[in-house]
DNA sequence: TTTCCACTCCCCAGAAATAGTGAGGGGAAG
DNA sequence: CTTCCCCTCACTATTTCTGGGGAGTGGAAA
């Protein structure tokens, strides 16, 4: 039976850390006293890159990068689509790609069990925070049981400090879309034409690619498509 | 000095808890144990929908909805560009249409301390979990430190059981792209051209345009946006 | 083994989106 | 009261996308 650790220090530490290195460090003490083998926080960047920080082998964490496990990883599309956190053993390993990482990952020092909370933040943000074990599906149904609640909390202070160093790196300059512009983009993500789209707005269609082109520009989007997708994955538009 | 209440059994309450009506009780439950005015969870949909509980007077919900506040209130607006909780103070009502909103909001029977907790979900989602009172500075400041935590954690567990009532009413289900069309989606989402995401891919041009008809038929999409839009939100592709 | 499905290639005509201009009215903020 | 942004409308030329055909390979599953 678990003997469940008081992590309040933990979380003071976090509460006071700054930069990814001080994360990183926090991820080893709270390994420790869970008593597991990896924390990781990960943050997958929408724009394809990634950054995170974590107990995994550094061999491990190259060779993700390397062979773009990222497209892979059925545990990155299972938090991707939900909010509770995730274990691995319940997310979709059928994919043939999916089993060739899994088999890779074991080879790589990465436990059996895994438990992954999906974070997401503004503009589209979305990280990972896992907790990663070898052990028997009891023992793991007790330590979730045990943790859960603290991953939770401790997932969340993560990532606000992940987005807190981001923020001081690059301050955004998100301008927001206009009332109209986000309407002409909501329909066409729901898919009419431009035509549908003008007659459902009680507008010219000129006047429609006018408030295309605008967020286009705003976003900096190169097609209207790509307008669409950076409007939905920033979260400025919702279907 | 505040002495910290036990909330453990709100939160076993809101585990079991089925419906929105169960979540009405719970927060009703969690403001008497927490001894403030109000205690409010809101979904916000991007379409103007929202629809939440808590323990605002009726009058004023309905108030709110009517005024379209949605478009006005500041702490909306703040809560969806930040991550850490917003402290109404800390907002901007500069605006003369946020002033309004906010005496008209304190005429309602709304306190004027309030401490909003953004939540996100997949696929945009987006609510706010409000802790409300009438009360001075320095006593609202020793709540957020004594309950900050907490907070976070039931704001958490609010939007989980949101989503499950929404999940049950609209289960859809999902046919799995094929990597080919998954690389097709993914480079249009980034905003490249047929001929560009052709060349990327190492494909013809027309060869590709089979990709992007059979993603089109899979996913139900009326045209090559709708079809990224819907990839998209459903978790398909990352960008 | 046969039957899928994923992957690759090709032509053509019509529909739709983009790029380059332009203009005027209204409202909010400084 | 001026400036900035939002909303609305218009024309033309060019590029890109869509929809309609058809055809051959290889691998995986039934």
């Amino acid at each position: 039976m678990y003997r469940k650790a008081d992590l309040s220090p933990i979380l003071e530490e976090l509460d006071a850390t700054e930069g990814l290195d001080g994360l990183q460090a926090v991820s080893i003490g709270l390994r420790d006293a869970l008593e597991i083998d990896h924390i990781v926080y990960h943050w997958v960047d929408s724009a394809g890159e990634q950054y995170g920080c974590g107990t995994y082998p550094a061999d491990w964490i190259q060779r993700y990068i390397d062979k773009e496990y990222l497209r892979v990883d059925p545990v990155i599309v299972g938090c991707f689509q939900r909010f509770h956190p995730v274990d691995w053993k319940a997310v979709d390993w059928s994919g043939k790609a999916a089993r060739v990482f899994l088999a890779d990952a074991l080879k790589n020092g990465v436990g059996n069990q895994g438990y992954s909370i999906p974070v997401r933040g503004p503009s589209g943000q979305f990280a990972l925070f896992t907790a990663n074990h070898n052990c028997s599906d009891e023992e793991w149904s007790e330590f979730k049981e045990t943790y859960g609640h603290d991953l939770i909390l401790i997932a969340h202070y993560f990532n606000r400090k992940a987005l807190d160093f981001e923020e001081n790196r690059s301050p955004q300059p998100v301008r927001a879309l206009s009332p109209r512009e986000v309407d002409a983009l909501t329909f066409l993500a729901l898919g009419y034409s431009r035509a549908q789209v003008a007659h459902s707005l009680s507008i010219s269609e000129h006047t429609l690619r006018v408030y295309i082109e605008s967020a286009r520009f705003k976003l900096g989007a190169l097609n209207t498509t790509h307008a669409i997708a950076k409007a939905l994955s920033q979260g400025l538009i919702v279907m």
